[in-house]
RNA sequence: GGGGCUAUGGUCUAGUUGGUUAUGACGUCGCCCUUACACGGCGAAGGUCCCCGGUUCAAAUCCGGGUGGCCCCACCA
């Protein structure tokens, strides 16, 4: 037996920290070796560093490696840039909590020291995992969000569309966090569903009689302002315009007759009060009741609640309750079902509360962006819909001003004289932290002291990345962005603040094309989460499998689009395959490569069968779903190369036959090719090891499809031997009398050595 | 309350425009160290393709209804 090139008994994780070396020593994946011409920009995510990375961080960019990967071979000209987004609440509640303090009770400045610690300690976690599973990164253009450059673009923007108009301040009720003392978007409202109590309250009439109302907010009853029936449908259509008398404190208030108040839920009555919810916000806007705000910004009640004042939310609706009770206004209680809309960050209970904030607009614009993604391609097309169900419940303004600390500051300063004004944009203001000459007078005026929302960062990332106001020349050439990949969780957030931001600034739309991915959940199907004790961190993983298992594990186990249950049970057979792609790689390796020559019949039936996997994988790279290359290829090496074919041509092979080790050289190297995106470690070894130089930046190879293969037939053959031989309690090797059958002859001389058959 | 996605052997998963005995993996059970590989080879068992109805010569695949799971939206006072 000769001796095979590949020395290792076996594929061992353990190469794969080299190889890595070597890619960055030899800056493999630089931005600077891109050439003239259109770049395909990638947006990669850049992740957030507000705690340890599980092993769903890792996969999911190791999956946006793989595309990236694959149009680097295929497209060359790739940029796959790699982003930190460092700044908004996130790293606020992680620093409060590590540190056990509340950012609004220490210096500012001393708050910003603590979260840059901590985000570069994070961060470090998230690059170390990003190296061990072979990102295809360049270290020397990593960005982050929270930088002077990127904060100066971030203001650009801002300043830009404040002096255009798009953006404006306003005061209305708002989602308001009481935990982290700020506004919240809509898109940053979670829900939780508990059971609540729903309240039957008798509002005494001023002319006797009662009226019964359904609540469950009785905490609000102080800042009551009307009672609604519906003019016609109701029992209580009549007592519109009479005055009914709050309970608890004898405020009159007017019964009002509107359309929009179901007299099938509840009473057919209801209380508006500042604010319970969306609807109260809409009824007090349009009868222009005057709002009376009874919780204060850290969720109390304030003096307007009277007795009540001080408590939390909570504990009023207990006390408010019990007084009701005693003085017998309540009729019933009953049990309800309630979806209660909670902070995304400290999952506090949102109030309605209003506070003059920045808004971007973007009502006007939502037709618009539901034009602009019939022009842009989704991966895979269904989830396009979740992006237009997103779009279709917009029903106001972004509110962008947080009253927080890191962040982006909002750019803007104002004259005692004249007012707010925006700077020239190009440059980083530190807003909070200085003083500005006004444009107008000589005053020094104030900045503003509130930061931006994180999204209104991330959103421009597109910009950033493709050096919109940066470098004129490459972002001609690399805009709109080629890719945007990203995870199905920020479609509302990410993606359409981005379709939005980006239009806003160019007119267009950011991206061609839109990949978005399921989650890994436990093996369950749950969502990892620390108090779950469910999260499977991805380091041991690596260690203990190799990055390649890990990264073809997270191509093969599921379609795009559907999520991935970390099973390590499962993550241990994809090392099977990566081993056996070794064994394949080393047994090829024995033989010296030969020239093309005229192949022999079952050669050339498998360069047909390569044709067709080549085919078929290059389809499902295009599409972007890595899980089509992964299991076709496996598929392929496994059950049809490996079993059949080698078997097959072993005798040649050995005996030095031109054409046999043609073949299987060929073979590999398109194999390897295929394969390298998605496991770039053992391809590229085997690569250097056998054909001297990396596999990272050739080209596919372009193979004729071959037509009226004979696979079936040779397989089902090959196995109908084995069976026999089975049956006749014979070894494999031993000889049996079996005839060819007529539709194989073509392929007699080899199946007649690879079984020993006689004839 | 509305909408979306989904439902395939013990577990996970594939199935492009409907077409002969439904894919593969993990696991299970036999037999085998056959000159790349025992992290292997060969073989076997295991499925009413969620349920009901319809379209069709033909449905896991299309249509309608139902049930379960996941997710999104919404003003249930």
């Amino acid at each position: 037996m000769p001796d095979p090139k590949l020395k290792e008994k076996r594929w061992s994780q353990s190469f794969e920290k080299d190889l890595f070396s070597k890619w960055q020593s030899e800056k493999l994946y630089s931005k600077d070796k891109l050439k003239e011409g259109q770049v395909f920009v990638v947006d990669t995510p850049p992740p957030y560093p507000s705690g340890r990375w599980h092993v769903g961080g890792a996969l999911h960019f190791c999956q946006i490696d793989m595309i990236a990967r694959y149009w680097r071979m295929s497209r060359q000209n790739v940029w796959f840039p790699i982003g930190i987004d460092r700044n908004g609440l996130p790293i606020e509640s992680r620093v409060e909590k590590d540190f056990s303090i509340k950012a609004h009770e220490v210096p500012r400045g001393e708050f910003l020291v603590k979260c840059r610690r901590t985000l570069d300690k994070y961060e470090k976690n998230i690059s170390n995992i990003m190296n061990m599973t072979g990102l295809s990164v360049d270290w020397s253009n990593v960005y982050r969000t929270d930088s002077p450059e990127y904060r100066t673009l971030t203001q650009s923007t801002f300043i830009e569309l404040w002096n255009n108009g798009l953006i404006y301040e306003d005061t209305k009720p708002n989602n308001w966090c009481p935990g982290c003392k700020t506004t919240l978007a809509d898109a940053e409202v979670e829900y939780r569903t508990q059971k609540g109590k729903l309240i039957y309250v008798n509002f005494p009439l001023k002319d006797g009689g009662n009226i019964q109302i359904a609540t469950t907010r009785p905490e609000l009853l102080g800042a009551c302002q009307a009672i609604t029936v519906h003019p016609s449908g109701s029992k209580y259509s009549n007592l519109a315009g009479k005055t009914a008398i709050v309970p608890l404190y004898d405020k009159e208030i007017s019964i009002i007759a509107r359309d929009d108040t179901n007299p099938e839920v509840g009473t057919g009555a209801m209380m508006v009060c500042s604010y319970g919810d969306q609807e109260d916000v809409k009824v007090f806007r349009e009868l222009n009741l005057i709002e009376t705000i009874i919780i204060d910004q850290g969720g109390k009640m304030n003096e307007l609640a009277g007795s009540y004042k001080g408590m939390t939310t909570k504990d009023a609706k207990a006390a408010v309750i019990k007084d009701l009770e005693a003085k017998g206004f309540v009729e019933k209680t009953e049990s309800v079902d309630q979806n209660i809309p909670i902070c995304w960050r400290s999952k506090d209970d949102i109030e309605l509360i209003s506070l003059p904030e920045y808004y971007l607009k973007q009502v006007e614009f939502v037709d618009k962006m539901r034009e602009l993604t019939d022009d842009i391609t989704f991966h895979p097309p269904k989830f396009k819909q979740l992006l237009l169900d997103w779009l279709g419940s917009i029903s106001q303004d972004w509110p962008i001003s947080r009253r927080r600390f890191y962040g982006t500051p909002v750019p803007l300063f104002i004259c005692e004289d004249h007012g707010k004004f925006a700077p020239e944009p190009g440059v980083y203001y530190e807003a909070w932290d200085m003083k500005l000459k006004c444009t107008q007078c000589d005053k020094m005026c104030e900045g503003d002291t509130r930061v931006l929302d994180t999204w209104m960062d991330s959103s421009v990332s597109p910009l950033w990345v493709s050096g919109y106001k940066q470098n004129d020349e490459f972002f001609k050439r690399s805009f709109p962005v080629f890719l945007r990949p990203q995870g199905k969780d920020i479609v509302r957030t990410w993606l359409n603040y981005s379709l939005l931001r980006v239009y806003q600034m160019t007119g267009k739309k950011a991206f061609e094309h839109v990949w978005i991915s399921g989650h890994v959940v436990d093996k369950e199907g749950k969502k990892m989460s620390k108090s779950l004790g469910n999260v499977v961190y991805p380091e041991p993983l690596v260690e203990k499998f190799g990055a390649d298992t890990l990264r073809y594990y997270g191509a093969a186990e599921a379609k795009l689009g559907s999520d991935i249950r970390a099973s390590e049970e499962r993550i241990a057979g994809s090392a099977k395959f990566i081993q056996k792609l070794y064994n394949v790689s080393k047994f090829i390796s024995m033989f010296d490569d030969s020239k093309a020559v005229k192949l022999e019949p079952v050669d050339a039936w498998i360069m047909g069968e390569l044709a067709k996997l080549s085919s078929r994988s290059i389809r499902g790279y295009e599409d972007m779903d890595v899980f089509v290359p992964a299991n076709e290829i496996r598929n392929f090496v496994w059950d049809i190369f490996a079993s059949h074919y080698i078997e097959m041509v072993k005798g040649r092979a050995y005996e030095g036959d031109k054409s046999a080790r043609y073949t299987l050289h060929a073979a590999l190297r398109t194999i390897l090719k295929l394969l390298a995106p998605i496991t770039p470690f053992i391809t590229d070894y085997v690569y250097r090891e056998l054909y001297g130089k990396t596999i990272h930046l050739e080209n596919f190879d372009k193979l004729e499809v071959g037509e009226n293969l004979p696979t079936s037939d040779l397989i089902k053959f090959n196995e109908s031997v084995w069976a026999k031989k089975k049956e006749a309690g014979i070894s494999l090797r031993d000889e049996i009398k079996l005839k060819v059958p007529e539709i194989l002859k073509t392929y007699e001389k080899d199946l007649i050595r690879m079984h020993n058959l006689r004839q």
